[in-house]
DNA sequence: TTGCTGACGGGAATTTTTCCCGAACCTTTC
DNA sequence: GAAAGGTTCGGGAAAAATTCCCGTCAGCAA
């Protein structure tokens, strides 16, 4: 029996990308990707125009990230069922994500049934997070302090990982729509809880903990 | 009429990302995956196995990097076709890339349609870059690049070094007996030479090649 | 209500970066 | 030997970034 086929939104800066998922997702005969959206913005107003049954959506994207995308649609409807699916297999991106209001993670590594699975739980209402990121997050929580990165707010840890990736304030300023003068606080701010006195330092400390690739 | 397929090797260390990618290519009636690995050491077996017309390879692989897993598969077969396919659009990474033999490069942001033309010119023995990547190293062939840092004096080096490891700029003319001044204008040189703006950036740059520990 | 924290950015002094330049000192080469 | 070219070192001056301090504004919790 045949019901309704789910509708996906499938949200990934890289096109090619996008196009093999696409083409994985819809050899399922029950899920379909109506829209798709390369940017956190897109991922946004693709949203509000289609409601999506699940969003499968990228977490580095340009423009605004995929964290923040991920606030304000579930801001706008907090029904929204988000799949993140993740390059980076970073347990502290994940939480934040999760914070956001992401419904599950799967990591690129994973299985490609995998995902079939997540999404199908997650269109379904349920939560779906690999057993083996699940894992870590619970251990985290409760030794408590794990990583210096906890101290960071949310506006800070996103602005610490553009700049660990070698992005310029001015760069950085224009990708989050924010004066350089609020980064150059911010990256100040960064500095002093991470405990470090240069750029170079900083991009270290996030290479260490797996935050970003070298 | 239907010829014999064009035979593919899919590297990548994400099963998702390479389930993805092999349907979005046997999609084309003229393409086949005949075999994936998600490692360096597992190309290099599988490409001996089945000797494909073209191998599709990420940079980013465990345990020996994509661009020994390459130097290894031309060593063995100076014929064999590679088309790099890379997340990280670095050009340092780039290059090295083709310099190991690699006949071709396409990130991971491009029109999907482009991975099927690259692939079929790579297959017929032709060479495919990305026209603005291509723009870029050739004009830094111009300026003869090998490794990234043989264009550095050894002073520049030096500096680089400490650069990356984090200290200031202030920092490295006191270890070096230098004014910050120098330090400074050599900074500057280091940064235009290994074409990175950022201190982060050359961080990251430093760690990729093991100058410095992450 | 009060109080706290986070996000955002201005003011202003300071430091760093950048680009351009020249001096001194090596080699290499004709 | 002289000329050419690279390397090391730094000054001058303009531009940019960093830093510290300050304020507003919103949301949230006691």
């Amino acid at each position: 029996m045949m019901s309704t086929a789910i509708r996906i939104l499938l949200v990934d800066d890289h096109a090619v990308v996008r196009a093999g998922f696409k083409t994985l997702l819809e050899n399922q005969s029950d899920l379909k990707v109506v829209d798709e959206a390369d940017d956190g913005e897109g991922a946004c107003r693709a949203f509000i125009d289609h409601e999506p049954d699940i969003v499968i959506m990228d977490l580095s994207l340009p423009g605004i990230g995929g964290i923040e995308a991920i606030r304000r649609i579930v801001a706008r409807n907090s029904e929204a069922r988000i799949l993140v699916f993740s390059m980076h297999e970073d347990i502290l991106f994940v939480e934040q994500a999760l914070q956001a209001g992401a419904r599950g993670y799967v990591g690129k590594s994973s299985a490609p049934e995998t995902l079939v699975e997540a999404v199908r739980q997650i269109a379904n209402g349920n939560v779906y997070i690999e057993p083996e990121i699940a894992q870590v997050i619970a251990f985290n929580k409760t030794k408590g302090t794990g990583t210096p990165f906890e101290i960071l707010s949310t506006r800070e840890f996103e602005i610490f990982c553009l700049l660990a990736e070698g992005h310029s304030g001015a760069d950085v300023a224009k990708r989050l729509a924010l004066s350089t003068k609020t980064v150059a606080n911010y990256s100040t701010q960064i500095k002093n809880k991470l405990e470090v006195t240069t750029s170079a330092e900083l991009a270290r400390v996030a290479i260490r903990h797996g935050i970003v690739t070298p």
